[in-house]
DNA sequence: TAAGGCATGTAAGACGTTACATGATTAC
DNA sequence: GTAATCATGTAACGTCTTACATGCCTTA
């Protein structure tokens, strides 16, 4: 069985947590999500939702709306098993790795900027990520409310993360508008 | 102008700072990385400085050391106006959105898991942050030590994110060893 | 009745990965 | 001498993305 990719855990955990659900309808968690790395296009979902059904990791069923037909998705107790198997410890190397993050990248080369729009910069930053935490918020509160209390757990992370990048660029503005800091 | 990618931008940027650098030296600074988002692998980091140098971004110098010859690559002032204007704010839209993080992802689902399993998840993830944090810091004072003020800057945006994590999954932790969660 | 959401798909392409391949140089 | 590191590449592959395409259903 070849190894699935994380966008495939994650939709079959989608389906377990949802079922019966349609490709559509797991399109839409991704796109809905504050986070962006999957885009959840029709052209990732739709396939990758066939492969599973192939492999046996999920099952369809087809049922009727009206004139318009479309596939309700379960996960079949393979497909439980594999992702109880991801989701049991020990997680994989490099788990808890540093992600890639569009601000801290660009941290790296910021001495290339003119002194003035590196403060800029962080007060850009700062802005986007105030925005983003009312965001991540909202989501939190509705998790809470309607008693998803692992989404919500999970959502706090996020919280926690932007929280703490508001923290660091807090720290990292202080330090530019000190003297002493070239290049 | 075709758009860039983060890892074209972050390739011109590593070789701005450390000019004149060869691909491979390139590739090494991706490999250390306590970051793994990009691999590093030869089949990415030299088709595409290539294509850089094509597009007048890098420029390359062959050198020799003994029988071997190599590229030695430097940025040109278009480089490194692209550079300055990929920096300059304002940033584009979603980059502070949340980054795909495999715990935080695990989290969704960890319901699936049976009671005494979830603690083990969250204990195993917490002493691979330990892990993580401890290369992090190293890196931190290597960066301050050599005196690369900005690498150093943004190699602790990875730490308060690490740490940040560590709070949340104690606040999680928490929450699992009381009574009152369930599914 | 028109706009927007529901629902399902296809095609082309870019990007990055793994794996393979070669050979020189340096350190032990 | 031999193992590790330096250095440069190629080939096949998978995955996801963007863009296109269609048609039904609901609401204003």
């Amino acid at each position: 069985m070849s190894q699935l990719t994380n966008l495939e855990l994650t939709v079959l955990g989608i389906v377990w947590k949802k079922a019966p659900i349609t490709a559509y309808r797991v399109r839409k968690e991704f796109i809905t999500s504050p986070s962006t790395h999957f885009s959840g296009s029709a052209g990732s979902i739709y396939p990758l939702m066939e492969r599973l059904t192939e492999q046996g990791l999920l099952e369809s069923k087809s049922g009727k709306r009206g004139k318009r037909s479309h596939l309700s998705y379960g996960i079949t107790d393979k497909g439980k098993a594999v992702l109880e198997e991801w989701l049991d410890p020990p997680l994989p190397e490099k788990s808890a790795a540093i992600t890639f993050y569009p601000i801290r990248t660009r941290m790296y080369f910021l001495g290339l900027l003119p002194p003035e729009r590196r403060i800029a910069f962080v007060d850009d930053a700062l802005s986007m990520l105030s925005e983003e935490i009312r965001e991540v918020k909202a989501f939190c509160d509705e998790y809470r409310e309607q008693g998803e209390q692992y989404s919500e757990l999970a959502m706090e992370s996020g919280l926690y993360f932007l929280q703490s990048q508001v923290r660091w660029l807090k720290k990292v503005r202080e330090r530019l508008t000190d003297p002493g800091l070239s290049r």
